[in-house]
DNA sequence: CACGTTCGACAACCACGTTTACTATTCCGT
DNA sequence: ACGGAATAGTAAACGTGGTTGTCGAACGTG
């Protein structure tokens, strides 16, 4: 049973790493839903930073998010019905279909990140410094992330 | 930005936390499979976990699980159809139908653990066992799973 | 013994992903 | 210049893992 602690519930690594995710996007959610945002669903500020700033295709979105074109396809469906998103013809070619960000997806996005950063913030405040830099990059070493792929610049993590 | 590592891509803590748990179970189903049980998905040692020695009932797996009671109904419908659990009456309570594991469940959750385990070990020796301690540690602070009641003895974290 | 509560089941629905298949367009080699 | 190959997007069927709402049967308590 490894190195549990007394006092607290000994859940191991997987549970712990789940609950951690959990925790940070329910409570990402909820002040989003706070600042006006009800419609962001956790996941979605992950999509959007993937558009990125000059906008993306399907095929594209899929590629950086690690699933299928046709579900990047009807996850971009999703946020242009609650205004996030845009989609376009592309005038240099006629196949491609360019999904941009709208005004509004972009204070999402922004305002996504900020409470992340007030999030990491209270990590920081609790744990020191040192240790979530070290948990960090940790992870990094164990779980970089090869399905979402983000060669854009961006918010959180790229 | 954070800290992030100039060396490797900056993916900030979300993303990361994510990224370990993906890991892992990731691999845990791939060795599952690999020793015999295709059919357990990634999270269904939790479930089993969460039905434990003793047995339980649709409406309790729910609590504990944090999701609904039909919601976990459902999801030992299709573990009782691949041969994991078991759904019988109770005879004290003709309301009540008490979902247990078979042996190929028993089976299934004993290997999740032992890979768990391994898997752990891994971690273990890349980032040596004060930061995987520090690790765990961290994450029960910040992130203990109030969703996943355990009162179960049970064999990955309770 | 009647009434409120609890349990499981059923149905409809949603989010998010998959695979397979198809159309339209562009690219490229002969 | 043209025809086949590659690429972009769309559509349909399906799987999984959730949600609400409803309902009947069984329980337990005043």
């Amino acid at each position: 049973m490894a190195t549990a602690d007394a006092a607290r519930p000994g859940f191991q690594l997987p549970l712990l790493l789940l609950a951690g995710f959990r925790t940070l996007i329910d409570d990402l959610h909820a002040e989003l839903t706070r600042q006006g945002h009800p419609e962001l669903r956790p996941l979605h500020g992950f999509v959007l930073q993937a558009v990125g700033a000059d906008g993306t295709t399907a095929t594209e979105l899929g590629q950086r998010l690690g699933i299928s074109k046709q579900a990047a396809g009807k996850t971009v469906d999703r946020l242009i019905a609650v205004g996030y998103l845009d989609r376009v013809d592309d005038p240099r070619d006629a196949r491609r279909r360019l999904i941009t960000m709208t005004p509004r997806g972009v204070d999402g996005l922004r305002r996504s990140a900020e409470i992340f950063d007030r999030l990491r913030e209270r990590w920081v405040e609790a744990l020191g410094p040192e240790r979530v830099d070290a948990l960090e990059d940790d992870l990094r070493t164990m779980a970089a992330p090869n399905w979402f792929r983000l060669d854009v610049p961006g918010w959180f993590g790229g």
